[in-house]
DNA sequence: GGGGTAAAGTGTGAAATCCACACTTTACCT
DNA sequence: AGGTAAAGTGTGGATTTCACACTTTACCCC
């Protein structure tokens, strides 16, 4: 194996930029790190790959040690690598980003690993070259977002359009204009219109939409 | 450093998906491979990372020892990892893309590498997962080069319209409308029209044009 | 129980963009 | 001199985008 030995190894991690939507903000979960190097400051959450995992396991592990959820929507946001990113070894840390509907989420979870649900537009300072991660994952997503419907991945399963927009909102940063989207909205079949109502949002009370996989894929003309 | 050494380390290498436009067609650099495991197989270049450069250097280096040319316009593709992806050992590969103008490349570094310019219509099976590299590089190119000015890389300074058509058909995979095509050149005021003219691609011969980044950073409207 | 209020829901027309389409010009070659 | 091969050039219809304002509903509070 000299062809290999004659290289050296570094050790890997993947770092995960959890986005949320409450409140009408779009916000990432991060916590002050509990451990030096830089212990004390807001961080990403993440964790090492290991010898017997893949990068993209390493990824479902780490975010399922966090949220306890199994099959959330995840990509790759790209490898970071300068030498010196991490001020104590050298790492190279892989960035995923994942969308998961706050509500899905168990709370003590977040309060046991010390993390905090940050608006997006308001993000401090962060160890390591994480505000960078943050910055690429963002701009994917609000990419993706637009051309695949995986926004409902922020919803509750039954959400009203109102909801949807101002999500929509939160991640284009601009304001939309209501009759427009749902001109769109009602172009989309696999959006379908339930006969539930929603009245905590409102007095009058707005129907509950769902999003129809199985619908989207006969005809994925997804364009918001 | 316990924290740290709890953990295992691996190989990281980067493997460079190099793109090239010659004979109207899009095409990558490939080689088969003169080591085990893998010997014969065709596959991309790449090399190891060390351990004292960032990953962006690596690729940088790579590219470098392969083309001879500095400066060239690179993206990261994303980072490979799954446990048995290389026979041998357990690496990690982070892919990058390249867009070079395979005039500027010394034929004699291609055949020392013994790497070939293959369509990327045509594309061999591929050593590990590199045909999955491929295949992302090449989405995320056909996107970059929708949106930014970075086709040129894939020409002479010089081009002329036809060319930079051809360029733009091959990489989209469709043929475009010749005078739609030149209406969007004619609103870019970054792309300048020089008074030289090409004899070589045609009997009447064909004005030059030239892209001049100074006049894009100051009006960025791109659009093709 | 009546008025205030806050969010839901609904259509039109003008402007901009997209897209299909065919003939003339030029210079080289034979 | 005629044939040829690529360069170059404009219009009009179809589609998409965008701006824009009022009515409905039910709850809340007085």
């Amino acid at each position: 194996m000299t062809y290999y030995s004659q290289h050296s190894k570094v050790w890997v991690s993947v770092d995960c930029i959890i986005f949320g939507f409450d409140e009408g903000k779009l916000k990432i979960l991060i916590g002050r790190r509990q451990m030096d190097p830089g212990r004390g400051e807001w961080s990403l959450y993440g964790g090492f790959v290991s010898a017997d995992e893949g990068i993209n396991e390493a990824a479902s592990r780490t975010l399922y040690e966090l949220t306890g959820l199994r099959n959330i929507f995840m990509r790759q946001v790209g490898a970071f690598g300068s030498v010196d990113r991490d001020p104590g070894e050298r790492v190279i840390s892989i960035a995923y980003y994942a969308l998961i509907n706050v509500k899905d989420y168990d709370d003590r979870l977040r309060q046991e690993h010390h993390l905090e649900w940050v608006d997006i537009n308001a993000i401090p300072p962060l160890y390591s070259d994480h505000k960078e991660m943050v910055a690429k994952a963002r701009k994917m997503m609000k990419d993706k977002i637009k051309h695949e419907p995986v926004g409902f991945r922020l919803l509750p399963s039954l959400f009203t359009l109102t909801q949807l927009q101002k999500l929509y909102e939160a991640v284009n940063g601009e304001e939309l204009d209501k009759r427009n989207f749902r001109k769109r909205i009602k172009d989309m079949d696999f959006i379908e219109k339930t006969e539930l109502i929603d009245k905590t949002g409102s007095k009058r009370g707005a129907y509950l939409y769902r999003f129809n996989m199985k619908a989207y894929n006969e005809g994925p003309n997804f364009k918001l």
